[in-house]
RNA sequence: GGUCCCAUCGUUUAGCGGCCUAGGACACCGCCCUCUCACGGCGGCAGCAGGGGUUCAAAUCCCCUUGGGAUCACCA
């Protein structure tokens, strides 16, 4: 073996091209583990290459299946699809860690045989210990002492009823690699000591399998977060063991993604509740909303445009123009991407996103009735515009949906009122009252009502409108008044600005 | 502490040596539209972290400083 790093980087550019997602089944789905997804989604729609979906599941203690559901709900509610991996298949199955451990053995057994890992009996505490007698700096850690163990010295630990670790052997000069995102970047040699790759128990580690499977499978661009910045030396020192040893033959490209930041200076916490992609489902975000934001998280379509689709983003989109500074996760602008693709849907379509909000609000049922779904689609376009996210309608709509005796004021408008409200009220029944049943219309309710508050009495709109709004809505804030008083009906339109009356 | 990354309006981003009197978007503030809230339109506020170089010319290239962040596990 060499100790120069003497395999070829991946030189996939096309349809050769090979991404992956490999998130451990760990919490919540973070938006920056999403945003790592889309990235590498778009990339591998952008050169017509594949997208791999991996599950990275060593890890008993933290691991769990209701995790690893949601997931695949996560990715399947955005629509980012892969071509091979969980689920799908392929021909490097299977697409679980927790069921690849022959595999592991297997390449632990040539790495062995290659001279590239050896045995490490020294435990942790030992090695502080060697390193406090060396007068060496603890936070260097292991000290590579063990790199050419005899078989006696070997015996003789085995005997205390020892088992041996596994370490790479590092090799002893600088790595560079061209990082897709940041450039050329160097770590010289020795910064980092032979890393421990297998448990004395024979459970190999994240260390190993990340790069074992990626090369296996593969990969030819590695597009991660930026944490994992630091420990690309260490991969591209175990790829470079794994091409001596014949397991691979190329060492695929990196590009680090930024961050994604909460507020002030700090990491997006998975503590924070907008780090969660349910709780931005749950408000009401619409997948071309969320996905338009995640990607401006480091990205952009062009100097002028930052509202698009997901067409566009794959059209565009290379990693290579991904910044490397980080992104601070901007709940506004996040919002006000949503609205503007709330805004963009058809009516049909948006009426439908619309049901799943309402129905758990509790406003209509689990199937529409001819009656609902005709105000449904009255409303819809009243509301498209005017919604922000999806779970802003219930309050909005609610009032449509309800009776007379089960409209309550509420205590903003009530403070809203003006002084002559029972004036208004009564001036505007008895204009409403004139008109037929047939021509309560948009147009003719507001003529009606516009001639009687307006031109007769001298009022102001908001003076005169107000109180209508609120004897039918119970609110402050509606959609348009005429439109609602259509969509009421007469006779229930009456009813309730008659109640109003009394009560105020 | 070692190693690495990052640095343009409040936020995000355009800018890849002259087009920059630094452009857009969100936010914010006015005004217009208007039955509320929105939408839409118009206008405004506001930035190259600091210092040295290189160059006829630097936001852009180099160095230093400062500030932020990551990583140094028998976690992933």
């Amino acid at each position: 073996m060499s100790s120069l790093i003497t395999a070829p980087f991946s030189t996939a550019t096309g349809a050769d091209v090979k991404v992956r997602f490999c998130p451990s089944p760990t919490g919540l789905p973070h938006v920056g583990l999403i945003r790592t997804a889309l990235f590498n989604w778009a990339y591998a729609r952008h050169t017509g290459g594949s997208f791999l979906f991996r599950i990275e599941d060593t890890d008993a203690e933290r691991d769990s299946e209701e995790s690893f559901d949601m997931i695949l709900d996560a990715l399947g509610w955005l629509g980012l699809t892969w071509d091979e991996g969980v689920n799908v298949g392929g021909p490097a199955e299977p697409y679980r860690q927790s069921e690849r451990s022959h595999i592991y053995l297997d390449v632990i057994e040539k790495l062995k045989a290659s001279g590239h890992i050896y045995e490490s009996y020294l435990t942790g505490e030992e090695i502080d210990v060697r390193n406090k007698a060396a007068g060496r700096a603890v936070q260097l850690g292991y000290d590579n002492s063990e790199r050419d163990l005899t078989e006696e010295q070997k015996a003789a630990y085995r005997t205390e009823g020892r088992s041996p670790a596994l370490r790479l052997r590092v090799p002893e000069t600088d790595i560079t690699f061209t990082d897709l995102v940041r450039g050329e970047i160097t770590f010289p040699a020795g910064s980092f000591p032979d890393f421990v790759v297998v448990r004395p128990n024979g459970q190999p580690l994240y260390t190993l399998v990340n790069p074992v499977d990626d090369a296996l499978m593969g990969v030819t661009h590695v597009l991660r977060g930026e944490d994992l910045l630091s420990s690309t030396p260490r991969q591209i020192a175990l790829y470079n063991a794994m091409y001596e040893a014949g397991i691979t033959k190329f060492i695929p490209q990196f590009g680090h993604l930024p961050y994604v930041m909460g507020e002030g200076t700090k990491k997006l916490s998975k503590r924070d509740p907008e780090a969660n992609l349910f709780h931005h489902r749950d408000r009401g975000f619409i997948p071309e909303g969320l996905l338009n934001y995640l990607s401006l998280l480091g990205w952009g379509l062009s100097a002028d445009q930052d509202i698009f689709t997901m067409e566009e983003l794959v059209a565009a989109f290379d990693v290579k123009n991904v910044n490397p500074n980080p992104a601070r996760f901007d709940q506004k602008k996040a919002d006000a991407i949503n609205a503007a693709h709330i805004r963009l849907l058809t009516l049909d379509d948006f009426k439908s996103r619309l049901m799943p909000y309402l129905q758990s609000a509790g406003i209509v049922g689990a199937t529409l009735s001819a009656e609902e779904d005709s105000i449904l689609t009255a409303v819809a376009p009243l509301i498209q515009e005017r919604l922000v996210v999806l779970s802003e309608a219930p309050d909005l709509v609610s009032f449509l949906f309800k009776t007379a005796d089960e409209i309550a004021i509420e205590d903003d408008a009530k403070a809203g009122l003006p002084e002559n409200t029972v004036e208004v009220l009564i001036a505007a029944i008895s204009a409403l009252e004139k008109l037929a049943e047939a021509e309560f219309k948009t147009e003719t309710v507001q003529a009606a009502l516009q001639a009687a508050l307006i031109d007769e009495l001298g009022l102001k709109p908001r003076v005169a409108f107000g109180p209508l709004r609120t004897g039918i809505s119970g609110r402050r804030i509606s959609p348009p008044l005429f439109e609602s008083m259509e969509i009421l009906g007469k006779a229930e339109t009456i009813t309730r600005l008659r109640a109003f009356a009394v009560a105020a």
